[in-house]
DNA sequence: CGCGCCATTGACTCTGGTCAACGCTAGTGG
DNA sequence: CCACTAGCGTTGACCAGAGTCAATGGCGCG
């Protein structure tokens, strides 16, 4: 099963090796996600002051940022890779409640104990906070906390999006929704392509979806003979984006 | 259907007749809910002020407070009764994301588009804002930020838990997870009974819980037979707690 | 080369959906 | 006062979409 980070903390650098952080930190002022991010919220000086309370953290695919129940010492900031959210029922059905992508915020309840597991899908990189450090920051900066709350606005628009395909779309709907979904979201952040990227494993979105894995194989099947993709290696081809898209819609 | 509700307001009343508002208000300072609500945030000073920015509002059984995609021009906090907010597909699916109880806030995101609809389940009261209005107290007041916030992120949670029950949950887990989750929030709210009050039709709770109303039923009956409850006109009475709550826990 | 993992496919099962009949209750009007 | 109706809930018979179980294929890796 996946491995806890030890998030060792070298105490001169901001760098923390998590699984195996090879790359060095980017300043926050040359931040590819920043304007996505909760960061765009801060000016120059407050940029700095969140970088000096912040340390860098690469994970390898399938370790573990955080899981279910322990206590919340740090939120993060996603900003390069994909991470999956999840919820395991005692007998071991799990439900993935989202994927993170560069500039999702992951801890936005700042509650004491996380909600959901996180586990990096690829390799990831991100922005780690100590909560309590974080919390003290978002009491002085009201203007950080709005930009929080609308973060929690949008994931919670998202979650009742969920809902409504999990309780009453088909398989067909909910594979369409998703990659719709996703190829917008991945659009947003400027990763837009012909060929949209799916890294997660075929049970990661049948656990997204509510189904199994044989529907999502079948239903890709379907699709693809229906000509409204192209299946290949680790992604699909959207050969006709306004039939998925109706198809998506219900 | 559901009749829209005329808020018009009477220019020197903060008591807004909505659909038919038979009682005079109650001040902010003998509110019920008040330490249950987002209220709670506010000191004395503030309830005034905050009283003096919103209007009472009763709304008759399925009349709508909003409606998905109407111009949020104002945010609610209920205060009695019982609301019921969900989606449409185009064809008419519907998804019920939640049941709104008093001490509850809706239009958490501040959105300039209500995400979901919303109608009252029972005869319902509520404090209403207008948007722009309660956005800038907002912005003055960080704290009560704190407090929207604390609820997105307790929403988000319930979210999470409902994505699980849709996405992963047999029939009988989801009726049994469903009772359990109102009894918790109703005796929260200090409304804890040994008859568990249901209000909402089959159709509703069906519904909220990705089902038919014929598979809501047959699992009441199933429940019935087996002694862990015993069904009444407009609710359930909880025979056996300990077997419901190991039911609902999957 | 062969092992293991993941995805695909097929055959069959089953949970929950669909369709239809029936009963109960509340409201209405003769 | 009671027949009639409308709406909701329950029940039964049958159906279908998705799940289960099992076999196979493809690919990467030791």
């Amino acid at each position: 099963m996946a491995q806890a980070a030890t998030t060792s903390t070298p105490p001169t650098s901001p760098v923390v090796p998590g699984m195996a952080c090879q790359h060095g930190r980017a300043a926050c002022a040359d931040c590819k996600v920043r304007l996505l991010s909760v960061c765009a919220a801060l000016n120059e000086q407050e940029l700095a002051e969140i970088e000096s309370l912040s340390q860098s953290c690469c994970f390898a695919p399938r370790s573990a940022l955080f899981s279910q129940e322990q206590p919340a010492d740090a939120v993060f900031n996603v900003t390069e890779g994909m991470v999956r959210l999840y919820k395991l029922l005692p007998d071991g059905r799990r439900q993935i409640v989202g994927f993170a992508l560069p500039g999702d915020f992951l801890g936005l309840a700042l509650l004491d104990r996380y909600g959901v597991s996180a586990e990096a899908v690829t390799e990831t990189r991100a922005c780690r906070f100590p909560r309590k450090t974080f919390a003290e920051y978002v009491d002085e900066k009201p203007h950080l906390l709005r930009r929080l709350h609308e973060f929690a606005g949008h994931e919670l628009s998202l979650a009742q999006d969920q809902m409504v395909l999990l309780g009453r779309r088909s398989a067909e709907e909910r594979i369409a929704a998703f990659l719709v979904g996703l190829r917008e979201r991945l659009a947003r952040i400027g990763q837009s392509s012909v060929t949209l990227s799916l890294p997660m494993s075929r049970q990661d979105i049948a656990d997204f979806l509510g189904l199994t894995i044989e529907t999502v194989s079948r239903t890709f099947t379907k699709l693809a003979k229906d000509k409204v993709l192209l299946v290949v290696p680790d992604g699909a081809r959207i050969m006709n984006p306004e039939r998925l898209e109706a198809i998506a819609r219900g």
